[in-house]
DNA sequence: TCTAAAATTGAAAACGGTTTGGTTCTTTGT
DNA sequence: ACAAAGAACCAAACCGTTTTCAATTTTAGA
């Protein structure tokens, strides 16, 4: 059912029917009734592609999705769901050809281009992204998730993974804990960067030397979490705590310290960043984990919500969340006894 | 930069243009070359939403996302993606409001008549599912991820979940096993269906009688799996084998095994579906996990590939895919010794 | 060399809406 | 009662392509 079609049928001009249904003002409450109940009734409703062809709206928010698989990232988007399905918004996935760095601009470049997407969310930004300068300078508007340094204007939100993961070090530091060791994400990211400053934060507050054999980075999978927990523990001087990056990492952790025979709370005492995830519970693994913590789901929400507001006109510059993070404290985590030997 | 302009640009008329860059043949390969050259120098693309209002095509796959969020659904997407990323279409996912059956319909119903998406990508259907005879009766393409009993020509991909699940359970009863519970998914989906089906035969022609103490189903969360697992554990005739649906439920097993005292692969075998995530690997769970396994990527990616083929013509009674499922047999799973008392 | 057929190219009409710039019909103020 | 302002509606232009149909140029055949 067309427009001038639909129109006849009401009685009424296109102009009138379109104005009634986008809710303008110069036309009469009465008709605008009549004519969503006869759009009800016949069930028209405006040609998207003819809509977005005149308004130069695209209606959609556009993710670029990384190769790696990561589960953080279903999460996410349920969360921007739950936001966006009241509105005329949809969301498009834009998967990433290789991690190439020139092949990522050309498809950013690409994305702006085709006018697909009236905004971007870029994630996991580095301190200098070359993405973020790219989508200002095509003027393209955009969110980060995550945060970045670079000097360009643009809105964001992130949580305080620095404080975070210094809390939480520090608190072990309080049970006792000296040999303490990092299992970060991936290295470039802001996020690691800033989880690595609030470590090192940390230790240095209490005069500890960090020591470079007990920090290693790389995906967030069990596996790694297994691989460097195990050679760290198999040093000749090993932790007793682990600050881990992840749920995942967590797993392999716990695997890694179970294969050695030691305790989890008592010989080893382990935290882990958890975004909560409603299929693997930090409470409920065991012994049930202590966690930084932080809704991955909550923050899609939230930064769909802060896109809409950025195209409905407000200032990036006005966009920046920085979001606390809690520490909860369960049995993973104990005082530092002697080193088992 | 608009298709008028560049024409002028390059001195030829629009029609030219357009088809020179759309790769039609009535066009001298000399003037295409100089159209392409001169569209990569100046950089100009069509624009997107002129030409979907034109030629009526949307450019993009729907996936309408569960609100639970699934951890396979990150996996799926990144096959798909990795097939689509050469193509000029990109996936479009639709965030479902309300569990609510009718919402649910009518979800769809407006999905098509907004003429966003060229086809659909059904999940985890029902033996009746009311989605495919929606989706039908509207003449809108759309493949059917999984299967369903319904009388309505669609094209599907499956993996043979009741041949894993039976041949699983016959090597469980091989090993000696006779009391085997098993911890199925989402009760209504065809796949637990399957399963259930597949895991009855085994029994039955064993002449083993199945227990409905010992069978239960729910969502895939390590939670459930546990809970489960454990209260199966305590009854007064426990199993001694599981049949687990997903990776984290065999977490939640493990778990409850171990709170238990009891062995895993000694005092109890578990078997569980391995949809192949890269964060976590049945091979790296300890004691490894045997597990029947299936890429969901792969399955991504060729459910990508076979909706391009349902774009291009092919009919859906054409597609129709049964992927076997391996069984992989590693740690976790042994021979029956005598009840742990 | 001349003509019919084939290969290229272009002009203009869609595609299905939104929005500008009137036009007509009521109100309101005096 | 009359002009001016306001309310409600409409005709037509436009968004940027693709595609039909017709015109022009080349090529091939005799």
């Amino acid at each position: 059912m067309k427009l001038k079609e639909f129109a006849k049928q009401v009685g009424l001009s296109p102009t009138t029917v379109s104005r009634a249904l986008s809710g303008y003002p110069e036309v009469s409450e009465t008709t605008r009734a009549r004519v969503e109940e006869a759009a009800a009734r016949l069930g028209y409703s405006p040609n998207v592609n003819a809509v977005r062809l005149k308004t130069g709206r695209a209606g959609a928010i556009g993710v670029v999705m990384g190769r790696a698989g990561e589960f953080h990232f279903a999460e996410f988007m349920a969360g921007m769901a739950e936001r966006l399905v009241a509105e005329e918004t949809d969301i498009l996935v834009i998967p990433m050809a290789d991690p190439n760095q020139d092949d990522e601009m050309q498809l950013y470049r690409r994305l702006v281009e085709s006018r697909r997407v009236d905004a971007i969310i870029v994630h996991s930004p580095k301190p200098n992204d070359e993405r973020i300068a790219l989508l200002h300078e095509l003027g393209m508007p955009f969110l980060v998730h995550g945060r970045s340094a670079i000097d360009v204007p643009h809105a964001w939100l992130d949580i305080d993974n620095e404080a975070a993961i210094q809390r939480a070090t520090s608190h072990l530091i309080d049970l006792g804990h000296r040999r303490i060791a990092m299992i970060n994400g991936r290295p470039g990211a802001t996020y690691a960067l800033h989880r690595e400053t609030g470590f090192r934060k940390a230790l240095q507050i209490h005069g500890i030397e960090p020591d470079p054999q007990l920090m290693a980075s790389g995906n967030f999978t069990d596996e790694l979490g297994f691989r460097f927990a195990r050679s760290f523990l198999e040093q000749p001087n090993p932790p007793t705590a682990f600050v881990a990056g992840s749920m995942m990492t967590a797993l392999g952790v716990y695997r890694a310290a179970r294969s050695l025979g030691l305790q989890i709370g008592r010989d080893v005492s382990v935290i882990a960043h958890d975004d909560v995830f409603p299929y693997l519970t930090a409470d409920n693994m065991v012994p049930s984990l202590s966690a930084t913590r932080s809704s991955m789901r909550a923050a899609g929400t939230r930064c769909a919500d802060l896109v809409l507001q950025l195209l409905s006109g407000r200032s990036p510059l006005e966009i920046h969340e920085l979001w606390p993070v809690e520490l909860i404290l369960r049995e993973s985590t104990g005082p530092a006894g002697q080193s088992p030997s």
